[in-house]
DNA sequence: TCGAAATTCGAACAACTGTTCGAACCCCAT
DNA sequence: ATGGGGTTCGAACAGTTGTTCGAATTTCGA
C-alpha cells in the first residue's frame, strides 16, 4: 500500500472516531488535525474539505456492510435462515465497527447535494434488500407492514450506538441473537404460532 | 394564557420545528428568528441563548412523555397489557409530536453540562420504567438480555423520525400494533411457545 | 548529487456565529 | 395625558469556522 493511501486511510479512521463522539458540525477542521497528527493545511491535500471527509468515511463503511451482507445471505437457504444471517451480519459489523456506523446512521442527513444522494441511493438498495427478504419470509403479510417492519429492525439494530458498550456484559453475538430472537419470533413466527395467524 | 407565555410557546413550538428539520448545530438563531418571527435580539427577551432553547424543547417534552407513560401503564393490570399500553403510547406520542420527538431523539448529546445531566437523568427514569416492566413480562430472561431487549424495544420506537410519514399508508395506531406484536411476541411470548425455553 | 515532483504547513482571509447593548416602542393604570 | 414598566429590535462585537496560498521541506529516480 503506498504512503499516500496509507496516510489518507489513516486520517479517515480518526476522522469518524472524532465525528462518533462529537459529532459531524461540532467537529472542526482543527479538531481532525489534532487527531490525526496532521496540520490543519495538510489535510486539504488528500481531501477536498470537511464535507468530503465524512462522505468518505460513510461510502467506504457502507460498501463493506453491502459487501458483508450480500455474502451472508448468500450461503444459507432457509428464508429465515438468510434473515438471521442478514441480522447477524449487520448487528456484529455494527459492534465491530462502532465509531464508522455511529457516523453513518447518527449523520445520514448531515452531508448535501450530490453526495447525499449518492449515500441515500446505496441506503435505498440495501433496504430493498431486506424487505425483499422479509417477502420471502412472511408472503402473507400486508406490503405496508412489511416495510414498516424493515425499520423496526432497522431500528433495534441501529439504535445501537446509543447504548451499546462493546466492554460490557453482552457480546455482539448475543446481542444479535436477541435481536433475531425477537424479530423472528415476533414478526416472522408469531402468526402462525402465537396470535394463531 | 399570558401574551408572554402564548410567544414563549409558539417560539419553542417553531424552534422544535426547525430543530428536526436541519438539525440543531445547523439551525443559526436567524433561522429561529425568521421562523417564530421575532426578531434576532428579540428572542433573547424569552430565552437565555440556543441552548436553552433545545433544552426547553426536550425538557417540556419528555415530560409530557413520561405523565403520559404513567398513565398509559396505571389502567391495565396483566404484565403484557401494560407492556403494549407503554408501546402504544410512546409510538402515538412519537408520530403525534414527531418534530420534538426528533429533537429529543436525535439531539440527545446536543446539550452539555447541567443541562444535559438533567436530561440524561429523566431519561435514566423512563428506561427503568420500561426495564421494571420486562421484568414482570419476562422475569426468567437474564439480567443483561432484558436490558438490551428495553434499548431495541426503544430503537425500533425512536427510529420512527427516520422514516414514518404520518400521511402515509400506516397509521401511527397500526404502527404501534406492529412494534407491540414484535416485541411481545418475539421476547416475552416466543421463549414458552415458539422457542420452547 | 541533482532537480523535479510530491508533500507539508504557517499565516492569513472572508464569512458566519451567538450574544450584547442601548435606544425605541407599546400598553395601560394613574 | 403621562410616566414607567414590559417588550422589541437595529447595529455592532468578538470569536470561531472552513478554506486558500505560496513557500518550505522531503522524497526519490536518474
Amino acid at each position: 500500500m503506498r504512503p499516500y493511501d496509507e496516510r489518507l486511510e489513516h486520517l479517515l479512521a480518526r476522522a469518524a472516531k472524532v465525528f462518533a463522539e462529537k459529532g459531524y458540525h461540532s467537529t472542526t477542521m482543527r479538531d481532525l488535525a489534532a487527531a490525526s497528527g496532521m496540520s490543519l493545511a495538510g489535510m486539504y491535500y488528500y481531501v477536498r474539505g470537511k464535507e468530503e471527509l465524512l462522505a468518505l468515511v460513510q461510502e467506504r463503511c457502507f460498501a463493506r456492510v453491502l459487501a458483508g451482507a450480500e455474502q451472508a445471505m448468500a450461503v444459507a437457504g432457509d428464508p429465515v435462515e438468510r434473515l438471521q444471517g442478514f441480522i447477524r451480519h449487520h448487528v456484529t459489523f455494527f459492534a465491530a465497527n462502532l465509531a464508522e456506523m455511529k457516523v453513518l446512521s447518527h449523520e445520514a442527513n448531515s452531508l448535501t447535494g450530490e453526495r447525499h444522494r449518492k449515500v441515500n441511493a446505496i441506503k435505498r438498495r440495501y433496504v430493498d434488500m431486506l424487505e425483499r427478504l422479509l417477502k420471502d419470509v412472511a408472503p402473507e403479510e400486508p406490503r405496508a407492514e412489511r416495510s414498516a417492519a424493515a425499520y423496526a429492525l432497522f431500528g433495534m439494530m441501529n439504535w445501537i450506538y446509543n447504548w451499546y458498550d462493546p466492554a460490557g456484559e453482552i457480546d455482539s453475538d448475543r446481542l444479535a441473537g436477541l435481536i433475531a430472537r425477537i424479530f423472528v419470533g415476533g414478526f416472522a413466527e408469531a402468526r402462525s404460532t402465537v396470535q394463531g395467524g
